[in-house]
DNA sequence: GTCTATACTCTGATAGAC
DNA sequence: GTCTATCAGAGTATAGAC
């Protein structure tokens, strides 16, 4: 009997070169410019060999964001463990975030980005996605409300919304030659964030 | 001899006719599935006459941009015209650039989103022109930070950049049905950056 | 599973009559 | 300035041999 690596496997090793180098190209050219037969020279496949793995554009993408998603909330959460004090959480969290979206995964970069790009029940799905990862955050902020970290009459979701925005649009204008560095940029926002809604003296708790 | 309007005010019309429609569908559709003839039809024009106005594609988002650009200019500097507390300038014209971004003119979220869609010299240009406006901030800024409003050790540069970007994405997830109002929002922000950086105390110079 | 070849569609741009 | 007709090119998806 041939000894032979498990199917399972060896797909899952085609996904993420599939999905990798897509991801490069739709951060760099966006995903309507960018075509299939580039998607297809960039893994080292024929249009026909990547055909067989996504019988659509639109199916590479989906797949893309999927990963992309669990990509920053393993991150996330990574960055979160092990530590304690919920405000230095916090903290990690926002450097974490930015990490991954500006230097690491591109699929991140796309999952936020090209969701336009996504028509009628693939763009409900990738919203869903995206707030089961927001809920994410709620579960960090939440416990330092409840713990009287966080002003009472701060609306934790709108502090979300603002905040993740904030983050969100550094991967517009950042670059590695810039003025700053992502830890500058990261700890300015969580100076921003405890000087504005962090009860003094409760961050060490 | 035959009364007639001016030739530059019908070209400007139709102008403006021209790049509502189209700024409107890229908003909707993004600017690469949007094509000439939907943009013809939005403006009750043929293909070939549109193609008079504007030799290519690209050429009606180049112009689109620039119009974009000048309406929020526009707007900032009125919301702070005839406002002498350097701090109420600076909270009207955060509610000022939410305006137009979310519920004025598409065009103003096509110049922010739809940049990547420009190539080469083109898209140089709208930086630079993104960079003009940015710098009405710095100049709503300064002065804040020169009186002492605004604490000495705050990096106005990050400020503009964070403070821009958290606005910014607001236009992803804002929703008229929504929980928030643009005034919620506007007001939030608002709070945010006072109680982060500005001298108590000092807002009512 | 992979590769070649191709069908089919769409789109941006143009030519030229009016 | 406007309209009709059309070209040339690109791009997705597929069929079918291997």
């Amino acid at each position: 009997m041939k000894k032979r690596r498990p199917t399972k496997v060896i797909d899952q090793l085609d996904r993420e070169i599939v999905l990798t180098s897509a991801a490069r190209l739709f951060k760099i050219q966006g995903y309507e410019r960018t075509t299939v037969k580039e998607i297809a020279d960039a893994c080292n496949m024929l249009p026909g060999s990547l055909h067989y793995r996504y019988k659509t554009k639109e199916a590479i993408l989906i797949d893309l964001m999927r990963l992309g998603l669990e990509q920053v909330s393993v991150e996330l959460i990574k960055a979160c463990v092990g530590e304690s004090n919920p405000a230095e959480q916090l903290r990690k969290g926002i450097n974490a975030h930015l990490k991954v979206l500006v230097t690491g995964s591109d699929m991140v970069y796309v999952l936020l980005f090209e969701w336009r790009a996504l028509q009628g029940d693939a763009r409900k799905e990738m919203i869903q996605l995206r707030d089961r990862y927001e809920a994410l955050w709620v579960g960090l902020l939440k416990p330092l409300a409840q713990k009287g970290i966080i002003h009472k009459d701060v609306d934790l979701d709108l502090l979300r919304l603002i905040g993740l925005g904030a983050l969100n649009w550094v991967a517009t204008w950042f670059t590695e030659e810039g003025r700053y560095t992502l830890e500058d940029i990261g700890n300015f926002v969580w100076r921003i964030i405890k000087q504005a809604v962090v009860v003094p003296g409760e961050t060490d708790i």
